[in-house]
DNA sequence: AATCTTTGATTGAATGACCAAACAATTTGG
DNA sequence: CCAAATTGTTTGGTCATTCAATCAAAGATT
């Protein structure tokens, strides 16, 4: 059963990576953690590197499907028909309700982050995966950019880094300090740029 | 000259670990740069996580005298005489400021951030350097709240944990991708955050 | 049906390299 | 002469990756 094999290794993987960490990790911990020589983890991946992003790239299929169940997939257009302050808003909510589900996965990205910092293989699944979900903040930044009364001063990609950055940020602070109130944090950056969204036209803009 | 010697290290130390990396960097490496034998480094630090810390510190000090030389300082009291709008413009100038001189701190930072994840000794200077930068977003905040002509349903300590996690998640981006524009998505923050700041009064507010 | 063959899956030990930290020995400066 | 500074080696351990050998199952051949 090869194929089992292979996910059992994925899954060993990820358990290990999260708990103890990519650099703490050695392939050796992985194969035991599968019940799997440690050979074996080689003959199916060729680095550890390797399976970092294999494990990272299993963990977020759940989220993923999450997504999709909700009607928004990661790359896919938007439904036209739907209000963009709707799935903005529900942008928001789900965020949110990555808190409560997603621990492994914040410490699994974030290390992964870590890692690319100074390896080039890590480096560009980094970017590829901040890209897709900036990408993912921006389409609905436009969208409810083209609704407001008087259009913002900064594009939609620049919005839509200023937003999916904070999510990260705020992630970040619940990872290091779990006492952290990241619910409250996101439900302030909703309220910043639902403020925003739906400001009234003003003539003169103050400040210079 | 043993004071210099430790100055020494600790600047080799910044270097080595900006170029390499916290775990692709050795003791040896660090004491080769710094022209002094493995030992030595030892000798004035204990352990590696030590010597990270303190590059991380020394590295910083420029940019605290930059912020107190600009009457600010990281702990202590906001003025009460200054306009606490302009305040927060002048922040989101020095978080641009930040960006064009201070790649190599971005890099350790980062990476201390990654180790953080698995480290207790450096998870806890992590917690303390966020703690700090969010504690000061979060006076400036408070400052712009009490100006406001409604106060917002989030608490100043959330608005700061998402203005300063954006700015992180936009240095972030920045590393990661040089040719990512940070300076347009500061830009946004700032143009969010002030049109937040003085939205004006409403009411009755949309949505549920 | 019985035996040989091939191929992929799997093993576990070996390789070659690395490193943090400890330490004993030496130098320097007061 | 002493104590602090400094050296460079040793220790005791780490690990990713390789590799030769074994195993199982599926055909192929007789």
């Amino acid at each position: 059963m090869p194929d089992q094999t292979k996910e059992r290794i994925v899954d060993a993987a990820y358990r290990t990576l999260v708990r103890r960490g990519y650099h703490e990790t050695a392939m050796k911990d992985i194969a035991a953690e599968a019940g799997v020589a440690p050979g074996l983890a080689h003959y199916y991946f060729e680095t550890k590197e390797d399976l970092l992003v294999a494990a990272i790239e299993h963990a977020c299929e759940p989220l993923m499907k999450a997504w999709e169940e909700a009607g928004v997939s990661l790359s896919g257009p938007m439904p036209e028909d739907a209000d963009p302050m709707m799935f903005a808003r529900m942008g928001f909510e789900l965020a949110k309700a990555e808190l409560k589900s997603y621990g492994g996965l914040f410490l699994l990205t974030f290390d992964m982050f870590g890692v690319g910092l100074h390896n080039p293989k890590i480096a560009s699944a980094v970017r590829t995966f901040i890209e897709e979900r900036r990408a993912f903040v921006a389409r609905i930044t436009r969208a409810v950019i083209a609704g407001m009364a008087e259009p913002p001063l900064a594009s939609a990609d620049a919005i839509a880094a200023a937003i999916w950055g904070s999510l990260h940020g705020i992630y970040l602070q619940k990872v290091m300090n779990p006492a952290f109130d990241a619910e409250a944090a996101i439900d302030a950056l909703g309220e910043m740029t639902m403020a925003f969204a739906t400001r009234p036209r003003t003539t003169s803009r103050e400040g210079g």
